[in-house]
RNA sequence: GGGCGCGUAGCUCAGCGGUAGAGCACUACCUUGACAUGGUAGGGGUCACAGGUUCGAUCCCUGUCGCGCCCACCA
């Protein structure tokens, strides 16, 4: 092995082998335990969140291979309908083209040659990271089977009367020309005006002043509405006002959403493009007026002065008339909640249209027919999976934002205006008869009516979210039988692989709770009678240092690829500002990157990185990334190398091959049966932490064991005693390092599956195991380790540790050279430190750097020393030469302080009536204990100080 | 407006009724034959604030202040 851990080296080999060797397939009779991969965008690259989500993934699943588990862990990605579209779309845009200039057909061609160009780019990131998806089962949620899944799961739905068409309102992207649905529009506050104008009577009176955010849509004012009980305009309820700009009249009606004390009162009613509105306008029965075209501009239907307008230069316009008209009565500042969309950032027009949606708000179905249907069909159960328990999200209070959701839910606008995704099984006639089937002959069969003429399929695509909802069971042949690959072999059989329903766990972040978790569990409740995942773990959105939401146009992205194989500041520079087309957000990015990476990024290996996901997964539900802290582990791994190495070259392979000192056999030293000890509490919080989703305190756990432990005790005890003349100890202190060596290997394998592989095939034929991989072996559970642990043995150490410690701080604190070879003296002390001091000698002499030991008798004068006091035993080393007297006085003086505040809280505590009649009988014992015991070391202190 | 969360060492975070912890950063000494990507030792915190419960509160309860996120139709 080479001196120092070369992530670069040894990284790349492993992966290939695993996959050849179809580790990653399901194997075995065990239980089932299925992970389903929150499907990437087909055409997207891996970056920071995706790269800890699948940390976390894949070190449960790797956990759970190795604990015998058949583990499946599903793969795939998502055609991401919007995302997609709108790359190709760019594309074409370079070339001068638009989508239209191609046709239907051809556009599709094009966006399926992009998904084969680039499919392959995340899938290749993802191996660079570890992650051990079963490739040979990939999904697509375009492809055959799961297209398949996605019309009989439509065609159900509509024949149980939950989908439904309608004309409705819905949110729409002008830009995309495309409905999209709530959770695709954020509300942004932005400053804007409230403008008042006035609408003359109809009568010739003064009329009202409304107060409007958008003036523009006063074109389509159907009414205005007061409050029923407001004094100020009863007079008015019922009568008509002059619409201004147009030669219409409008009422005036009563109407309790109004709010009296807002603007004026008074609320200009558009129910074609405002969802309040419309509310009001069905109440009182008013027709909605269309006055934007699907792009945003004022209909031809308008008056002629605003024809063609885009909506924001008509707003000028309409302002700047209503003003010279002296209606205009005032212009005031106003913040607004904007509704912007996720995709554009256009601002969303409402906007009426034909949209199919899913019913999840009535209780009773759409045609009034006899069945299932209604939301409590598909709501309902999904309210009651997680109420029951048999869902579970960890942590908890993620149950709340899942409950409001859903008892706060509307309809679900499926229907989206694009070309690329999943064109909706449904065929319409002349006559605008609507026949639904899997495909039209189906459609037919299906209806009673007649069709007119020709029949032509919907234009319209599903949501994507469509399609990923049903992943849990699509994924797995549903509805059977599953699609066969070129070979003949059939990756997902319904009737083999529903053990994989439900999943173990879904991991994934809280952004899409609503999107995509609530909607798998409606589906797969519907559609299977299984929920799709028994827990759900919502890990936390990554970071910058500073706590930063990660974007591009901030330049503090950091790409996972980058961390593991490093990047000069150059190269760094130039590849994040590659995509910025403004200058001034390029400026900012490059400054702002040569600030924080003045060096670039160093190289840390996947390993490290991966641990450090691990020590950040907190129950927190943001996780600052902090390069330092990859770098510290990067370092953790460098010292796991270099604990093997120094192993392997104190164990010769003839010597333990064999086996000889195989589990039975106690070990020989104390430090050995100290080491074991550690062990066996390490494996039993790593399975605790591991089984709540603790990966920080996993990681924690692990690196405090091979680093101070095993590291900085168990190596170094062992030395003095490779180094004795005991063969015994010699031989069993080496299979034990081995041992203990091979069991952290697979400790840490589902967190750092590389270097632990790396080195376990180094170390394994030296214990006699024969296997081809580390993957293959058995998690180390602690019964492996604890069987057969002297007790007192340990207890030897932790004294142990315990004198060498107040040794080396005496050695510190009085500035005695490390190299300096000291004497040692011991007085006083009861026959169990006799016994421990001549077991330890060679290890003292060792770690204490000590030139001779000796017992005091208790005639001998003691001479003028720096001493240390443990339990009754005096540890002294002998001024001579080495220590000035002063200086251990001052020691001594502030060590006697320290302990005085130690004492002074014990006797308060205990001179406290109450707290010892009340206080459980065991912490009063503790507290007089450790009053004993600090009195008794006082004691010893003060006699030290007098002495000198 | 409703909901959720967070304020612990310089930084990033664990802990959550009974002796304040880790990593990084910092200081001193040390190229000792696994590792200077290292070793040894050390400094550093009235656990946001105020009340309450308790023998005892960083931890539980209430409130205040500060920060963040999600949901929601005030034109």
């Amino acid at each position: 092995m080479d001196k120092s851990f070369e992530p670069g080296q040894i990284e790349p080999k492993w992966y290939a082998k695993w996959e050849a060797a179809g580790a990653f397939k399901p194997h075995g009779d065990g239980d089932p335990y299925c992970i389903l991969l929150p499907p990437p965008n087909v055409t997207g690259t891996l970056h920071m969140g995706h790269a800890f989500q699948q940390t976390v993934m894949d070190a449960l699943c790797r956990y759970q291979r190795m604990r015998g588990s058949r583990t499946l862990w599903q793969g795939g990605s998502d055609h991401a309908g919007i995302a997609t579209q709108k790359i190709v779309e760019n594309q074409l845009a370079a070339e001068g083209k638009t989508r239209h200039d191609l046709g239907r057909e051809k556009f599709i061609e094009r966006v399926w040659e992009w998904k084969h160009e680039s499919g392959s780019t995340i899938s290749n990131q993802m191996r660079r990271i570890g992650t051990s998806v079963d490739w040979s089962r990939e999904r697509f949620t375009m492809d055959a089977g799961l297209s398949a899944a996605v019309r009989r799961v439509f065609v159900q739905w509509y024949r149980d009367g939950l989908l439904y068409r309608g004309r409705r309102l819905v949110n729409w992207d002008p830009v995309l020309m495309t409905a999209v649905s709530d959770l695709e529009v954020n509300s942004e506050e932005k400053d804007g005006s409230l403008w008042s104008i006035r609408y003359p009577a109809s009568d010739g009176g003064e009329g009202l002043v409304v107060a409007t955010t958008r003036p523009e849509t006063m074109l389509g004012d159907v009414a205005v509405a007061v409050h029923p009980e407001d004094e100020r305009y009863q007079a008015l309820i019922g009568k008509t006002l002059k619409l201004p700009l147009t030669d219409r009249e409008i009422p005036v009606i009563a109407d309790t959403y109004v709010e009296r004390e807002f603007g004026t009162g008074c609320v200009k009613i558009t129910p074609a493009h405002d969802f309040n509105d419309a509310q009001i306008g069905a109440r009182h029965k008013l027709a909605p007026i269309v006055i934007l075209t699907l792009d945003a501009k004022i209909v031809d239907e308008a008056p002629e002065a605003y024809r063609g307008l885009d909506r924001f230069v008509a707003r000028k316009k309409i302002l700047a008339d209503l003003d010279a008209l002296g209606l205009l009565v005032e212009t005031k500042k106003h913040k607004l909640q904007v509704p912007i969309s996720q995709r554009t950032d256009a601002v969303i027009e409402p906007m009426l249209t034909d949209q199919w949606f899913l019913d999840l708000t009535s209780d009773t179905r759409v045609d009034g027919q006899p069945g299932p249907g209604g939301r409590k069909a598909i709501t309902e159960p999904a309210l009651a999976a997680v109420r029951d328990g048999e869902i579970r999200f960890v942590p908890e209070n993620w149950t709340t934002t899942y409950n409001q959701w859903l008892e706060n839910i509307q309809d679900w606008c499926v229907s989206r205006q694009l070309w690329w995704g999943h064109q909706i099984p449904a065929w319409y006639d002349e006559a605008g008869n609507i026949f639904v089937g899997e495909d039209e002959a189906d459609a037919l069969a299906h209806s009673s009516i007649k069709p007119v003429g020709a029949l032509r399929q919907d234009e319209d695509v599903l949501d994507t979210w469509f399609s990923s909802a049903l992943w849990p069971f699509s994924t797995m042949g549903w509805p059977g039988p599953g699609p066969v690959t070129e070979n003949g072999e059939n990756i997902a059989d319904w009737s083999k692989d529903q053990v994989f329903i439900p999943s173990a766990v879904l991991v994934t972040g809280f952004d899409i709770i609503f999107f995509w978790v609530a909607r798998m569990i409606m589906a797969t409740q519907y559609f299977t009678g299984k929920v799709p995942f028994r827990e759900v773990y919502i890990n936390a959105i990554v970071r910058d240092a500073e706590g930063q939401k990660m974007s591009k146009s901030k330049g503090n992205t950091i790409d996972p690829l980058d961390l593991i194989d490093g990047i000069d500041l150059e190269s760094l520079v130039k590849k994040s500002t590659a995509s910025l087309l403004i200058p001034q957000v390029r400026e900012k990015v490059e400054k702002r990157i040569r600030k924080d990476y003045p060096d670039g990024i160093t190289a840390v290996g996947t390993d490290a990185m991966r641990f450090t996901f691990a020590a950040l997964a907190t129950y927190g539900r943001t996780i600052n990334f902090d390069l330092k802290r990859a770098e510290g582990y990067k370092n953790f791994c460098n010292k796991l190398w270099n604990a093997a190495r120094f192993v392997l070259m104190n164990v010769d392979e003839e010597a333990v091959g064999s086996g000889e000192w195989g589990v039975g056999k106690a070990p020989a030293t104390a430090a050995e049966h100290w080491i074991l000890s550690r062990l066996d509490k390490t494996l039993i919080e790593v399975e605790t932490q591991f089984a709540t989703y603790r990966f920080d305190l996993v990681a924690q756990a692990l690196y405090e064991f091979v680093w101070n432990d095993y590291c900085d005790w168990f190596l170094e005890l062992s030395k003095p005693a490779l180094h004795g003349d005991d063969a015994e100890a010699i031989a069993s202190t080496r299979h034990t390092l081995l041992r203990v060596l091979e069991a952290i290997l697979r400790a840490l394998h589902p967190i750092t599956p590389f270097i632990t592989e790396e080195i376990w095939q180094n170390v394994a034929p030296r214990l006699g195991i024969s296997g081809d991989s580390i993957s293959a072996r058995p998690y180390p559970r602690s019964d492996e380790f604890s069987v057969g642990i002297d007790a007192s043995s340990v207890a030897d150490i932790e004294w142990l540790k315990s004198v060498l410690g107040e040794i080396r701080r005496i050695r510190s604190e009085m500035n005695i050279s490390p190299a300096k070879q000291i004497p040692l003296l011991f007085a006083r002390g009861g026959a169990a430190d006799h016994g421990r001091i001549e077991r330890f000698a060679s290890q003292i002499a060792f770690l204490a750097r000590t030139e001779s030991q000796r017992w005091l008798s208790d005639g001998d004068d003691e001479p003028a020393s720096a001493s240390a006091i443990v339990g009754d035993l005096r540890v002294l080393i002998p001024l001579a030469g080495l220590i000035d007297v002063d200086a251990e006085k001052a020691r001594l003086s502030k060590e006697i302080k320290r302990i005085d505040g130690e004492i002074a809280k014990c006797n308060g505590k205990l001179g406290n009536a109450t707290f010892v009649a009340n206080a459980p009988a065991a912490v009063v014992d503790q507290e007089r204990q450790r009053l004993a015991d600090f009195s008794a070391t006082q004691a010893g202190l003060r006699e030290q100080l007098d002495r000198l």
